[in-house]
RNA sequence: GUGAGUGUAGCUCAACUGGUUAGAGCAUCGGACUGUGGAUCCGAAGGUUGGGGGUUCGAGACCCCUCACUCACCCCA
């Protein structure tokens, strides 16, 4: 029977498409990537750098580039009061570039070397392991031009997913060339690809003309044989870009990293020159690229910047979380239950002594009696459940149950007068329990 | 942007070919047990069947539109 006067229950208002909400159970294994995400960066030299969700539509235009696909059609683009036209970042590249432009972050000692987690923004059609949100942890390294840095890059990429518990991950990785030798190479595909071009597929027939880089990624049978026969950019590199993408491939065997040159992967920035790599997870569906990344060396020059040289990759963080094993800390803290409005004031006390010496507790105030309250503590996963009831008030005690063992203990304590007192007094009790170790560590007092 | 599939309670799913008041398990809350936990039993609450329109005496089911999700293309993380 619905009363036509109720409101329904049924939210008036959702997420809109291709965004969600990451809530908390799932949000404690984001924590958790997050922070191994970036103590391994730390450790190689990188810092956190936090720059704008929103930047002007020129910066993405000139440098993800005019013909990329994402800024031709992927881009959240609106004009704000002042009539200036605004872009959600698609990618953070741009912005790294901007903020060293506009900070000089280039004429001061620290390293280049910057890592930021965060959403990035693009109008797609959402599938699995691509949404219109999501998330990115970029690594960005300028000012340093040697292959070696490629190979630290792809090796901090590669320990990272081992760290996070990725399997099946491959490393592939490439060189596209710099600007003197791709024209070269673009032809020369065009060129081979026209001669048998009735037997490609009609979308490899518009590749030819576009960006024939892309026809070695076409899925169809026939094209797949025929892009094999195709001349490969490895063919087409200047003795320097040759010999940079050498000695990538030397650094990366010294570290002993196992990867795979794949000449056809190329990647879908235009600002991408020589090294370029991807790892991806072959037990993942379509989707399957977890990180992505090279070498940008021209552009901090499109900016109209100084010649600095840059190297980075992204990963994506959902599908990262799709594939990794995280290990979740197990809930740990007191409930505690109270019974009587004269002991749900102390047990708001005894509370803050809890936390004050950093033990997590909850304390919900629903006026339940005790076999609820105990009831839910179990269910929540609660460590040990503190009970303040009359008797305990009167008593001067307090009773603790450690719901692992079922085991009950108790003690005189001083939480009716003094907090110093009480923090000693709740130390001792818990150094009764199977776990005399659940409370945490004194602080060492300041100097 | 293109194509295909799917939407029933918070979750997982029922409801024979269109037929009366849309059911169950789990979860939630309460009680049995008025101060002792994940068990058991009993009970309650929870739905405009994604939304709108149409066909029909009658729609959860059929048709159209729309929204969302899924998978693939495209592209990318």
């Amino acid at each position: 029977m619905t009363d036509p006067e109720k409101p329904g229950l049924r939210a008036p208002l959702q997420a809109i498409r291709g965004t969600h909400d990451i809530l908390p159970a799932e949000a404690r294994r984001w924590q958790a990537a997050e922070a191994v995400c970036k103590s391994h960066f730390e450790l190689y030299g990188y810092r956190e750098i936090r720059t704008p969700v929103f930047e002007p539509t020129e910066l993405f235009v000139k440098g993800t580039g005019e013909t990329s696909d994402i800024v031709t059609k992927e881009m959240y683009t609106f004009t704000d009061k002042s009539g200036r036209s605004l872009t959600l970042r698609p990618e953070y590249t741009p912005s790294i570039a901007r903020a060293i432009l506009e900070h000089r972050l280039d004429l001061r000692p620290e390293p280049l070397r910057f890592y930021y987690i965060g959403p990035m923004f693009r109008y797609d059609k959402p599938q699995k392991g691509r949404y219109r949100q999501f998330h990115q942890a970029d690594v960005e390294v300028f000012g340093e031009a040697d292959p070696a840095v490629d190979a630290e890059l792809i090796e901090m990429a590669g320990s990272l997913l081992e760290k996070l518990g990725v399997e099946d991950v491959e490393i592939l990785v490439n060189s596209v060339g710099c600007p003197d030798c791709r024209p070269a190479y673009s032809h020369a595909l065009r060129e081979k690809a026209e001669a048998s071009r009735d037997e490609y597929c009609a979308d490899c027939r518009r590749r030819i003309e576009l960006n024939p880089l892309r026809l070695f990624d076409c899925k169809v049978e026939r094209c797949g044989e025929l892009s094999r026969g195709l001349p490969l950019v490895s063919d087409f590199l200047c003795p320097a870009c040759a010999e940079n993408f050498a000695e990538v491939r030397r650094r990366l065997d010294a570290c002993g990293l196992r990867y795979r040159v794949e000449p056809r992967l190329v990647r879908g920035i235009d600002y991408y020159t020589r090294t370029t790599f991807e790892i991806v997870n072959s037990s993942a569906g379509r989707q399957n690229a977890i990180l992505g990344g090279g070498r940008y060396d021209n552009l901090m020059k499109t900016y109209g910047g100084p010649d600095i040289p840059a190297t980075g990759f992204a990963m994506g963080m959902e599908r990262l979380l799709e594939a990794a094993r995280l290990e979740i800390k197990p809930e740990n803290f007191v409930f505690i239950a109270y019974l009587g409005e004269e002991a749900k004031n102390r047990a708001a006390w005894l509370a803050r002594i809890f936390r004050s010496g950093g033990v997590e507790c909850l304390l919900e105030f629903k006026d339940r009696g005790l076999k609820a309250q105990l009831s839910r503590a179990a269910r929540l996963g609660a460590s040990f459940a503190a009970i303040v009831g009359q008797d305990e008030v009167r008593n001067g005690r307090l009773v603790v149950k450690d719901l692992s063992t079922g085991s009950q203990f108790d003690e005189p304590v001083a939480w009716l007068e003094k907090e110093g007192e009480a923090e000693a007094a709740l130390r001792r009790l818990f150094s009764k329990s199977s776990r005399p170790d659940f409370w945490p560590p004194a602080k060492e007092a300041k100097p």
